[in-house]
RNA sequence: GCCGGCUUAGCUCAGUUGGUAGAGCACCUGAUUUGUAAUCAGGGGGUCGCGGGUUCGAUCCCUGCAGCCGGCACCA
């Protein structure tokens, strides 16, 4: 005799077991209509379990913060029911929920072609509209396995013989069709109704580039129609953002096929560049970082000293020269700075030893890697490698760690995801060394208070790293910036200090760096920022113009007093409209716009604008002067105006 | 690197069921001297990504390559 508690506190008898969805129509018809799933003792049910004990019961419904995610996986399901349903021959494999959707990947002995993914999406609707019960079986795993494998449905087959044989293997059918699956789902597809297939991609079994590819079908689901809609809105606004075109409307920068996976900097984008330098340069210098400056090529044996060659070497680019050495263009900075480290003799009393250098590095990306400033073959590191001793690995790597948050709170990035990454498989030295480095670092967080998530595998192949991830106008994010902890490699390169005994002693290498390529931070910057970059970054922070040829001699005489006093200043004296000049250096996102007209020029004043449109009135040269620096001081931590 | 798609003027894109191409914006010239997001008129501009094949003829069909785009794999 079930008591059904509900989240108003109220309790409910019942004769016998009943079903949620049956709780849920005793309530009343609207709730039973609404009903998604339902959460048993905390634990998300169907519609059709059937309760046999005391329980507290909440009902699913849209306002539920599990329904999106519930709707998202019944709507995988009726988009592989939709595939098999047009391909019987297709096989099902996984089909999870991801952010904004869900994909299923589908084995089959063609790729699906836009045509297909069209006719899939009809389908699914149909499947919808035919408002098809999803019902729920259980089998025990030895039947399920043997099912799917007599339905010549072997991924799935292999996927169920990897469960613990004593767990039951829940099924779930809608129609003629049925998956394997946990649950729970929807009651039945016509609650689908907010979805859209987005793409198809190809996609490894079981994520392993040695397996065959199957074919990745991606869709989006929603609650209601209303979110989809919004949702494609996003996604359109974040092409508009997209680092790319922004680039190339700014006049910023570009890529041609003769470079693949290299930037060419244009006047703008390259002041930027300079620009961001320039402040790294200087907070580095207040951290006590001397900086550095190491050969882009070096012999390859110095290489296969440090172990590059051999464990980074398909990303390396090689040259022979006429004399026939061999030289690597270098894909790292560490090598370099060892060397200057060793030039001398060094005292624990030097330590830490802090070596930062801008410097350009190459590597051989596999070119489906390539993605605009985000992931090139030529970029740039604000890398930085610090000589300790292992005793002071913690407060270093804290006070790296603090530099290194206080530098992203300036550009207006507060959360900054943090993972820790681990050994890898492919790697330099004994598991006892990297034991201690996992140690240091994971100290060294929890010393700095970083939360961290874990990237199991992903360390460096030296050492065990910090990953710094920002994100990207639709929300993927990349890597920035990293602290390494590195006990090998200045071993291996031969790397010592004398020790408060008189003895050599191998240092530890901390590698840091920061913005991590100058080139995606300014890429996430873009984005960030949709192009109208704060005014300390701003490649021209003020346009002054005139409305007739009659200010022309002012507005020469003002930008060359502005150039003077360090301002990032251009003219426009076009013989064009004010409104023409306002819009096109407003969509060339020019923090300031300074206008002099007649009256501006008898008073010596200017008319003040800023990119958002907003009227400061009319300023002296001085106080706008001041202004500006009063916001390149603040840099990127105000809120942007709208 | 793998799967799919794409590549036409500086940009965004149309087009030719195979007979060597067009728009808007941009650019140039002229007129206009203009008050906070587009003044008007005229003009120039493309070996249709590159190579090979089929064809009387290829930008279009076939094929190889490159680059780009979206994923996957790989990574700052």
């Amino acid at each position: 005799m079930p008591a059904i508690t509900l989240p108003d506190g109220s309790t409910r008898q019942y004769d016998e077991p009943v079903t949620v969805a049956a709780v849920a129509a005793s309530i009343g018809a609207g709730l039973a209509k609404a009903a998604l799933a339902g959460r048993v003792d905390g634990e998300l049910v169907d519609t059709s379990y059937v309760i046999a004990r005391d329980a507290r019961l909440e009902i699913v419904t849209d306002k539920d913060s599990a329904a999106l995610e519930i709707i998202r996986h019944s709507t995988a399901h009726l988009l592989a029911q939709a595939v098999q349903s047009l391909f019987p021959d297709a096989q099902v494999t996984i089909g999870p929920v991801i952010e904004d959707g869900f994909y299923y990947d589908f084995a089959y002995k063609r790729p699906f072609t836009p045509e297909d993914v069209a006719a899939i999406e009809t389908r699914m609707r149909e499947l919808a509209a035919a408002n098809l019960p999803v019902a729920r079986r259980e089998l025990p795993r030895d039947e399920a396995v043997a099912l799917f494998r007599s339905m010549g449905e072997h991924y799935k087959a292999e996927i169920i013989a990897s469960i613990p044989s004593n767990e039951p293997i829940s099924l779930y059918g809608q129609g003629e069709w049925f998956d394997l699956c946990r649950g729970p789902h929807v009651p039945a597809t016509g609650k689908l109704k907010s979805f859209k297939l987005m793409k198809v991609a190809g996609a490894y079994w079981r994520g392993d580039s040695r397996n065959e590819m199957l074919q990745r079908i991606y869709g989006t689901a929603w609650l209601h129609d209303k979110d989809l809609k919004d949702y494609l809105h996003r996604l359109e606004e974040a092409e508009k953002r997209d680092h790319r075109r922004i680039g190339r409307e700014l006049d910023l920068f570009h890529f041609q096929e003769e470079a693949p996976g290299a930037v060419f900097w244009h006047p703008k984008g390259w002041r930027v560049f300079q620009t961001l330098i320039g402040y790294m340069r200087d907070r580095q210098a207040a951290a006590g970082y001397d900086e550095v400056n190491a050969p882009e090529i070096m012999e390859s044996s110095l290489w296969q000293q440090s172990g590059h060659l051999e464990k980074f070497g398909e990303n390396m680019f090689l040259t022979k020269t006429p004399d026939e050495r061999t030289f690597a263009i270098k894909p790292m900075n560490c090598p370099g700075h060892v060397q200057i480290f060793k030039q001398g003799i060094r005292s624990y009393r030097d330590l830490p030893v802090r070596f930062a250098e801008f410097g350009k590095v190459h590597r051989y990306e596999p070119s489906g890697a390539l993605h605009g400033l985000m992931r090139v073959r030529a970029f740039t590191q604000d890398d930085a490698h610090v000589f300790i001793t292992e005793e002071q690995i913690t407060a270093e790597s804290v006070r790296m760690i603090e530099l290194l948050l206080s530098i992203y709170r300036d550009f207006g990035f507060d959360d900054v995801q943090v993972k820790f990454a681990d050994r890898p498989p492919l790697r330099v030295g004994s598991d006892e060394i990297w034991e201690r480095s996992e140690q240091a670092l994971k100290a060294a967080a929890e010393a700095a208070g970083v939360q961290c998530a874990y990237n199991p595998g992903e360390g460096a192949f030296y050492g065990p790293k910090l990953e710094f991830h920002l994100r990207d106008a639709i929300g993927r994010t990349w890597q920035c910036g990293t602290l390494q902890v590195d006990l090998n490699m200045p071993g291996r390169l031969g790397a010592y200090y004398i020790d408060e005994h008189s003895q050599k002693k191998t240092p530890v290498m901390l590698h840091r760096a920061i913005f991590g390529s100058l080139e995606r931070f300014l890429g996430i910057l873009l984005e960030h920022y949709a192009g109208r970059l704060p005014p300390w970054l701003a490649p021209t922070q003020a346009v002054v113009m005139g409305i007739t040829d009659r200010q022309h001699d002012y507005v020469a005489a003002v930008t060359e007093m502005l150039k003077n006093q360090g301002v990032r200043a251009t003219s426009d004296l076009r013989n064009e409209k004010l409104g023409f000049k306002i819009r096109e250096h407003t969509l060339q996102r020019v923090p300031y716009l300074l206008v002099a007209g007649d009256k501006e020029v008898a008073a010596n004043l200017l008319s003040v604008r800023t990119l958002s449109g907003k009227d400061l009135g009319t300023l002296t040269v001085t106080a706008f002067v001041s202004r500006l620096q009063a916001d390149v001081e603040r840099r990127g931590r105000t809120v942007l105006e709208e």
